[in-house]
DNA sequence: CGGCACTCTGTGAATCGTCTGAGAATCGGA
DNA sequence: TCCGATTCTCAGACGATTCACAGAGTGCCG
């Protein structure tokens, strides 16, 4: 099941009722800040650990329904960790971080099929799609969610990265499908290009707010050309995604 | 019988509907930990097991339809443990894991009643499998059950290890018929690098993801040589299979 | 109607991700 | 033990993607 959260939004839920509650346990305490922050305004309950120990007792007293696990900890290996975790809360699925000079790929270890990986520096529409897919999967979560957004005659499927308008494939580069599905999960909200830079884009990027509006025109390209636009600009105040004219 | 489960994959049932229930004795409790995680997202009901003396409680109490037994326990001969249980529970399939060191005739004699076996270090896309597939032919599973995947004109049969295209045999080796066996269980899925590798490759594999891209082009020349192409790459993201074009 | 701020987009360079050939190491069967 | 099959590492090539920069375009305000 899910419902309307108060921002208009669909807030994750169990078959419960109760909201989904997610641990996130990190190395620096300001990434999982920021982390914490992004999924609590997707309408999670969130309790953040710098460390291990923290996070088990934590996890203990919290009972999560997802973790997000940094793969490089302080006070112990991150394997061990999730030993001890799946014991508290078997079943549980993970979301690794994974350093980007941390044997990038050398990921593989206790992990199982449900869990899934992002690697650092991450974007927080990448990170929190993420979960969310855990969650989709995983029996805690709603059975009937869906992977797939639509505005319009405009439907992304978030499983196979597959984009069309008008039942007609559009590709799009990683980046382009990110910022369309921040836009697409917000459909008829502006977007301010801070707001949209902070979500999109790695929080280490130190580029201009410039590429969003680059990103914005590859998007009219692919997605608008010759057709009734949908990206709208807001003179001054940013960009939104809304379905043309007549249909509402 | 099968039913759909969440995720879109099949969950297995027995013919009075219950979920099928496992139990998984193993000498580590990390490992146990892990397979039981992997059982578990594939819909199967776990419990776990260090050492013989709880194996058996457990099986007294949980009484499982399958059972998962490493052959180097701590506390009991896993032969006498394997007496006992099947004591309990006539006629129930067993996986068998088994040492790098363990003698090949040790085993012959145990999987000849129809169990089968596994050695360490395994995959656990070729673990679960095999247990799906004791499971599929005993008797307490479904008779009907398949052990044939198929997309677009793809087929790929589990039992038999055959693949074929169009009607033509395709020759895989090991590793390209697990890593096409996870493709083709989650088709129009976008699965990455990372959790490729911690799904077909062994769980202490230490190489790099340039296997997978390696192991991803020698399916493509088996598989799409010449023909549509089904696997497809979703820079940045991963890897998918789906039918080619129109075929839905 | 002028001017300014904001936005759009072409160009090009640097970087990144993926593919693939060559060959070493290992496995397994005769 | 030998030989072919298989697995895996390494490194080069190539195309795709990302992004900065700059000039043109556009709307808004007085």
């Amino acid at each position: 099941m899910t419902i309307a959260s108060p921002h208009g939004r669909t807030q994750p839920r169990l078959d419960d009722g109760s909201p989904v509650r997610v641990l996130v346990v990190d190395a620096e305490s300001s990434l999982a800040d920021l982390l914490s922050l992004a999924l609590r305004y997707e309408g999670w309950e969130v309790r953040a650990a710098v460390g291990g120990a923290e996070a088990l007792r934590r996890a203990r007293e919290f009972r999560p329904d997802a973790v997000v696990l940094d793969m490089a900890l302080p006070d112990m290996d991150a394997l061990t960790l999730l030993g001890l975790l799946r014991q508290e809360r078997p079943g549980v699925p993970v979301l690794f971080l994974t350093g980007r000079d941390t044997a990038e790929d050398r990921v593989a270890g206790l992990t199982a099929g449900g869990d899934d990986h992002v690697a650092k520096p991450f974007g927080l529409e990448d990170a929190v799609a993420r979960l969310r897919g855990l969650l989709r999967r995983s029996r805690a979560a709603a059975p009937r969610a869906e992977s797939v957004l639509t505005v319009g005659d405009l439907v992304l499927d978030e499983d196979s990265r597959e984009v069309s308008r008008g039942g007609t494939e559009i590709h799009l580069t990683a980046t382009e499908f990110e910022l369309l599905r921040f836009l697409m999960r917000n459909p008829r909200r502006v977007l301010s290009k801070p707001q949209i830079l902070d979500r999109v884009w790695s929080y280490d990027f130190g580029g201009r707010a410039n590429v969003v509006e680059l990103y914005i025109s590859y998007l009219r390209r692919k997605i608008d050309a010759g057709r009734p636009p949908m990206i709208h600009t807001r003179r001054g105040a940013g960009y939104l995604i809304k379905p043309p004219a007549q249909a509402v």
